[in-house]
DNA sequence: CATGAATGAGACTTCATTCAT
DNA sequence: TATGAATGAAGTCTCATTCAT
């Protein structure tokens, strides 16, 4: 599953880049079909998905596909980096060192929230990488993970986190952020989800225990 | 995800419908084509697997496949029961009243890594479910959420937990619990499992804020 | 399809002789095994009908078939020439000079459309061999076509019947004894076959011209 | 079996739903392979004729075939469709009010018979239907016989007929036809179609019977 | 004789990709 | 660039027949 912190390192992989559309109705036409792979792929998944159906969906035909990606797994590649690109955009925060860390976390929160709502089909697709793109779908939690542990060592130098958090903590709390994006995100549509951030951020910061010695 | 906390009304045996086997040597081979389906769905996911990778791991003939699944999706769906059921059975834990809640939720957390790290295909075949049977897979997450929220229940009656959590804390822990069993269990090898385990409980317990007023 | 003329030239097959049943016990089994095969061949056809569908039917096992049969083709065989056997046994008719030649048709007729709305599979039986055993198709065509045309023959000589008829009105006659059998014996329950036989007789007999100078 | 007198609502185009070609070239495969499956399933019957089998014979790739059928089935529809209406177009006769009706009887049979030995293997075509589509196969016995009806009742309005005919007269005739085409078309090769034309004619004519009081 | 598991050739069908227009 | 036909490898599934018990 993805979470929000994702940010591209390797901007624009090189592959089949001969195949960049050079006109203006190319661009279209390459858009069009990459919002059709999203809801064939996030209907059926990635090998029911047919290239057929996308250009059906599309509205182009067959051939047209090879235009502009040269194999399923190349546009299947394309639309997973166009919805990561998605996800950092919206979630990208600007910097305020003077705000609390948690708080901070908590509109990272609230935003991943937000964009899963949008985009239902985010879960659907990112999980297809599994077996798509194996090393792509480790890498990626590795990469989220370490930058949440990177900001979890930010904050115990501010001196806001206890100071024993380990990277476990890390991959912790994204399997945190991830459920509740599939479940109050991608699968909801009722739930408030400024309430689950708030309950995402008060776990984070409290845990569940009842305070010893302090009322209830 | 799995995690821990599933149960099942028909525990074992492969559930094929009018095919199960009559004779014990038909138990044998049905249970030899599920053992080489957990290896062959581990490695190549549910639509990569072919019935003939089944067979030829199992060391039977293609048809004999036939003899006891009607389809791909069938074993597929008894492999599924087979691991749950696995699950369960390891992670069963007596009851004991008196055992302070947190600690109970400790040790399965731990039995839960160790079931994921003797059977580190468990997360390849299991999350092939949203697409081959999306019913099963929101159902198997929805249910184990419940058991969790129940528990909570339970924690805050004996008055060890906070009083106002929701079922989306649930829905977080089981989040922590599954990422934790991906990456420590599934993916690892020479992390303790036993730190792991003080990680998510103290997570759970008090959170990652510098407690107030307390010496780091 | 078939006409009632037909009678056993050779009247066993030597096919599998090996395998008939020395046991009453056997011969009850096979007898069961021919029954179903004439459900099971009626219903699907040759080719869709399955040699478990007829096992099932009959209450045996599977490899029982094999003790009785050695190949779908001859039960196949077997149900043909027993319906033959009984279509023949139906519409013999003891010689009775006296009798007025197409009197004697008409009932063979009658006795030959009883037996098609008693045994409604048969033409869906009969037709399988065209493909089945093409030879014995044709052979049983020519064979009746050729038993009518001795008939015929016999009330040339007799006076009865027109000087001038040929094997061409014989296929005729057949055809249409064949096709009143399809329509009203085996599709239909309702119409009197009397009715139907003296319709067959009466255009057998004087044709369907409105006679010259004779009153309607 | 087939007889001369359907007509359609869709005369000429293989009715492949939406798989209509839409290309001259894709016109002319498609065609090829029609061509193909006639010759196959003549050669072999419904069930043992096989896509590779048609393919071969129409020298495309097996892929091509569905490119225009969905199925054996289909196919095969389309072929007895394209086989009708060929039997349609060469049967139509232009209307002669003043011709009298058994000569007219006369051409149609003769016509029929023309059409059977031209295309010898439409009977072991048609025949097929029983199995594959049998609501059509009834169907198509049924119209042909209403329309033999309809042309008897022509008959005995111009007082040309006996006017006790019934629908089963219309059968009988049908029959007689349809054997006869069996007989001296599909198997024959010889014979004089004209002589077979005058057999069936006069024996629909004035029956078979000596007429009383004529020298024969 | 009866049983039911085992076998594997062979069929249909899909669909990513290539190619001709 | 766009179109849609052509290709064929690969996969699932059936079932007559054989075999071990």
């Amino acid at each position: 599953m993805l979470v929000a912190e994702i940010d591209e390192t390797e901007p624009n992989e090189p592959s089949a880049d001969d195949k960049m559309p050079r006109t203006e109705r190319g661009r279209r036409t390459a858009r069009k079909l990459i919002d059709a792979a999203a809801l064939e792929f996030g209907e059926h998944g990635f090998h029911d998905a047919s290239i057929t159906g996308i250009t059906r969906r599309a509205g182009t035909a067959l051939g047209s596909f090879y235009t502009y990606f040269s194999s399923k797994e190349e546009i299947f590649h394309a639309l997973v980096e166009d919805l990561t690109s998605k996800v950092v955009e919206t979630s990208a925060i600007e910097d305020e060192p003077a705000r609390p860390m948690l708080d901070r976390e908590r509109e990272i929160s609230l935003r991943y929230l937000a964009f899963a709502r949008e985009h239902k089909e985010i879960y659907r697709i990112i999980d297809q990488c599994e077996f798509v793109e194996p090393e792509g779908f480790r890498n990626r939690y590795e990469l989220i993970a370490q930058r949440i542990f990177e900001r979890l060592q930010d904050g115990i130098a501010r001196g806001e986190l206890r100071s024993d958090l380990t990277e476990a903590h890390a991959w912790a709390i994204m399997g945190m952020s991830s459920m509740l994006g599939l479940r109050y995100g991608s699968w909801g549509n009722d739930e408030s989800l400024d309430e689950i951030a708030d309950i995402a951020n008060s776990l984070l910061r409290d845990g569940i225990a009842l305070p010893q010695g302090k009322a209830d």
